[in-house]
RNA sequence: GGAGAGGUGGCUGAGUGGUCGAAAGCGUCGGUUUGCUAAACCGAUGACCGGGUAACUGGUCCGCAGGUUCGAAUCCUGUCCUCUCCGCCA
């Protein structure tokens, strides 16, 4: 969410945001609803001003008679002040849902573009795609080669999009996560596993729509609680409601979780496999820092996710998202998308992790604010998220990009510690 | 799941209908004193929304939501959370 004050003052540019980020907002309508809520503000606190004046000579008057007079006079004061202050809040609540759906400001280096493929590349990982002399297999024909998964199984039991991981992917699943989270610890992160379900607030919070046809996210029925999309979800929650100490910042934290994902509207578009699926496991990581630090945030976020896919040892790029790509909360994202030889004819780029600056977006949202020590006042913080290891695609990525022309796959020196082996098959 | 206790400012904790945004202590900040530090003493010290160049000023907030009342931290109802004991369970 925006600053209200800060809209009202940049109406034009906020307008001009939305074109670029393609999001449909009655402006207008805003600026009109903000203009009723003031004034109908200062009617209500002079109502109050003035019933609250009547009280108090209540308890002051004698006369049995003038303190009955009065006291009908304080009557009628709240009854109006109440009928005042519900209109007052029909309009605040209007304003704010108009409010709410404004997506963040963006970058002025961001790329301007309706969709992904304005993103520009930015950088190359260290390794570069591999030169097969085999026809390189798709990680599903792998996956079934070897015995790894088992999404039959998966859709009978729950559904299409689901799955199980057997044998040396359970493996390589845990293994990905200790991996990532080890590095994590050592940059000073402290690890987390957290719940993977969360109150519909602090999804909308977040960003996310808990409800609604659009909803990419599971509802529980019967109570206001979701499953988790992302463990941004729950790590950003973790601080809602909470003023922190400016020196306590910046405050990194990485969460384990499954996430769980409709996927709507995704159907006939490539999903071949683990690539689009309804659950899989997350290590995510999360930020609050002070509003001029996140930019440095982002940037050391994005060079950990390169340095986490250098280490698998595969091959990646970097891409700026571009205005119409970036989703409501986010002010800058970054994307890593690791080479997937088995994908395509002739293999492709796919996303693996992502990394965003919210600024305040969400700080305002869930009311995380940062006080000076000897300042009066606070403010809210920034929050930047960023995937560590999307597992499920990065189970792709290795597969495909490690495995030998006897079906094998080599699996990288970071993993060989945890999985307990050099081989898978 | 059953029984009990409790949720008040950065913290501890008073406060059972108006004079309460709220005692006191701690902490923090400023000052005085003092080789330095500490101690002592004096003073200041919540957040949010709004108005004002500013000094300042209006309103809201005692877990949350309702209710009673001219008036609620205080009375009533509901709800959430925390703690203790019992039961159950991984």
């Amino acid at each position: 969410m925006l600053d209200r004050k800060f809209v009202l003052e940049n109406i034009d540019l906020v307008k001009q945001n939305c074109v670029h980020r393609g999001a449909k907002v009655d402006l207008d309508q805003f600026v009109a609803l903000e203009t009723r809520r003031k004034q109908q503000q200062i009617e209500v606190d002079d109502l109050n001003r003035r019933a609250n004046e009547v009280s108090k000579s209540i308890g002051k008057a004698q006369d049995a008679a003038e303190r009955e007079l009065r006291k009908e006079e304080g009557r009628q004061l709240r009854e109006q002040t109440t009928a005042a202050q519900a209109e007052f809040d029909a309009l605040a609540a209007e304003s704010e849902n108009l409010l709410r759906l404004v997506p963040n400001l963006s970058h002025p280096q961001a790329p301007i573009g309706a969709d992904d493929s304005a993103n520009p590349t930015l950088r190359y990982g260290q390794h570069e795609p591999r030169r097969f002399d085999f026809k390189p297999l798709d990680h599903v024909v792998l996956g079934e080669r070897l015995n790894l998964f088992d999404f039959e199984g998966g859709s009978k039991v729950t559904g299409h999009g689901f799955y199980f991981l057997k044998n040396d992917a359970v493996l390589l699943e845990l293994a990905l996560q200790q991996y990532a989270i080890n590095l994590l610890i050592a940059e000073g992160f402290t690890p987390t596993i957290t719940p993977d379900l969360a109150q519909n607030k602090i999804l909308q919070g977040i960003g996310f729509i808990p409800r609604g046809p659009e909803t990419q996210i599971y509802s529980i029925a019967d109570s206001d609680l979701s499953l988790v999309a992302t463990a941004e979800i729950t790590l950003g929650g973790l601080l809602a409601d909470t003023i922190l100490d400016a020196e306590a910042l910046p405050i990194k934290l990485c969460g384990i979780s499954h996430c769980y994902r409709t996927e709507a509207g995704a159907h006939g578009r490539a999903s071949r496999g683990l690539y689009r699926v309804h659950q899989f496991t997350k290590v995510e990581m999360f930020a609050f820092t002070l509003p001029d630090e996140s930019e440095k945030m982002l940037d050391y976020f994005c060079g950990l996710e390169g340095r986490i896919f250098d280490g698998l040892e595969i091959p990646y790029r970097v891409v700026d998202t571009a205005t119409g790509d970036l989703g409501g909360p986010a002010y800058r994202k970054f994307d890593l998308e690791a080479w997937m030889p088995g994908r395509g004819a002739a293999g492709e780029y796919g996303e693996v992790t992502s990394t965003s600056n919210c600024t305040d977006y969400q700080a305002r949202r869930l009311a995380i604010r940062y006080r000076h020590k000897q300042e009066k006042g606070t403010h809210f913080v920034h929050t930047l998220n960023g995937t560590a290891v999307a597992i499920s695609r990065a189970i792709i990525a290795v597969l495909e990009n490690h495995q030998q022309a006897d079906g094998s796959i080599r699996v990288p020196k970071v993993l060989q510690p945890y999985l307990g082996k050099e081989r898978i098959g």
